[in-house]
DNA sequence: TGAATAGTGTCTATCAGACATTATATT
DNA sequence: AATATAATGTCTGATAGACACTATTCA
């Protein structure tokens, strides 16, 4: 192994979660050179005999303060530019977490500088390292699953209704759908939801039905964006 | 940068093409230790100055002994078990390919032993390392990408017909499809395939027109797989 | 002329989008 | 009662699948 050239491995992580009718990325703000001071996205180095989902699944836990993992944690991509890292050649494995809004906002061992940031805020140049882009790939894969699987659901609560779910397309997606067909389609899709039986209560209006995510992995038909 | 675990980083390429309307797998007969003798995918160690997808290029084109890697490659994901290769702890950046069917047989410097397999003659078990799991990764991503996309074409020439792509379709998928409303579906599908302004000659039948690949990234509506 | 392949047309069930209507809660 | 939200129903145009038919070549 000494033939070989020596590579630093990290996992960094793009996590969103929808609140207030917005989408938000966790953000660090580093507290040591290289780009000492500003934002970044969460991660760190992987151990020599730790696997990647474990890496990822580690900073996922450290950084939102949670000990289970809800939601979604899929790999995103790998970034090996020879010069994206100053302190020498690493390359980072990315992964993509989608989450419920969490009850209590994030506070970790390592997360004292941690906050949610909605997306539209971040400006080109921002970020430290190459991880505009990493953020800008994760956005666009976030948005493309959201088509042709339920993952829309793992931005949810364990038991969500029908408008909470479209609240996340329109977040995520940036446009409006219009209540009754999305009704119709959700409920429509074989395996995207399950009912859970009991209804929402104290809200204004008429009550909304509970559901569960279903057991389906892809959604047939697919979920269109709406065309420009 | 000696405060951090070394790794070792490695491209590997899951090469697919379409000929004699079976999908075919290029893998490599390994002649160093480990696994020397087994079938395994073509890739190798990534240069320490050297860029991810540079580094798949050039085992791209040592393996196929083309100059110009036509066709499509993207990255499929990275691999990272600490006990997937007995030599220590290696990261393998995985890569898809989709090639045309080559017109002279595979031989470039490393290629002396490289083959190419048809993917159904594949057995669990029969590859190296982990590479059972990245070619099944790297066939279902190319089967669902030929939904969405209008990648099929990287299979053709740069000039093809209908027919042609059809039959890439069925032999990715494994399906038959009504070649009339496949051809209403392509030719209908804005930018999905541009008309070449000539036909074939000297087959059987009625000439064909040929077509090039359209400007479109993704298709919409999507080509989707006859359900089972 | 017949065989083979390319391409067009037609019919029908299904689906997406637009929008009216009914249902059930709070204030 | 007024308002707000949930859920269902209706209509229309587009699309997918099934399949008849026409077009153009070679043998």
């Amino acid at each position: 192994m000494t033939d070989y050239p020596p590579f630093a491995v990290t996992v960094d992580l793009v996590v969103l979660t929808v609140r207030a009718d917005a989408l938000h990325l966790l953000l660090v703000r580093r507290g040591i050179p290289p780009d000492e001071g500003r934002w970044a996205l969460p991660g760190g180095f992987v151990g020599i005999d730790e696997d990647l989902p474990d890496a990822a699944v580690r900073e996922l836990t450290e950084e939102t303060g949670l000990p289970e993992p809800a939601g979604h944690l899929e790999q995103l991509g790998t970034y090996g530019q020879p010069d994206r890292d100053p302190r020498g050649r690493v390359v980072t494995v990315a992964w993509l977490a989608l989450l419920p809004d969490l009850p209590t906002p994030v506070a970790g061992s390592d997360a004292a500088s941690a906050e949610w940031v909605p997306v539209d805020r971040l400006t080109p140049g921002q970020l430290a390292f190459d991880h505009d882009r990493i953020v800008a790939d994760g956005l666009e894969r976030a948005r493309a699953k959201l088509e042709y699987t339920p993952l829309a659901s793992a931005f949810c609560p364990p038991e969500f209704t029908v408008a909470q779910l479209r609240a996340v397309y329109e977040t995520v997606w940036g446009t409006r759908l219009d209540p009754r067909n999305f009704h119709r389609k959700v409920t429509g899709t074989p395996g995207f939801v399950s009912p859970a039986g009991r209804a929402t209560e104290g809200d204004r209006g008429r009550p909304a039905q509970l559901f569960r995510r279903g057991p389906a992995t892809r959604l047939h038909p697919p979920m269109l964006r709406p065309e420009p």
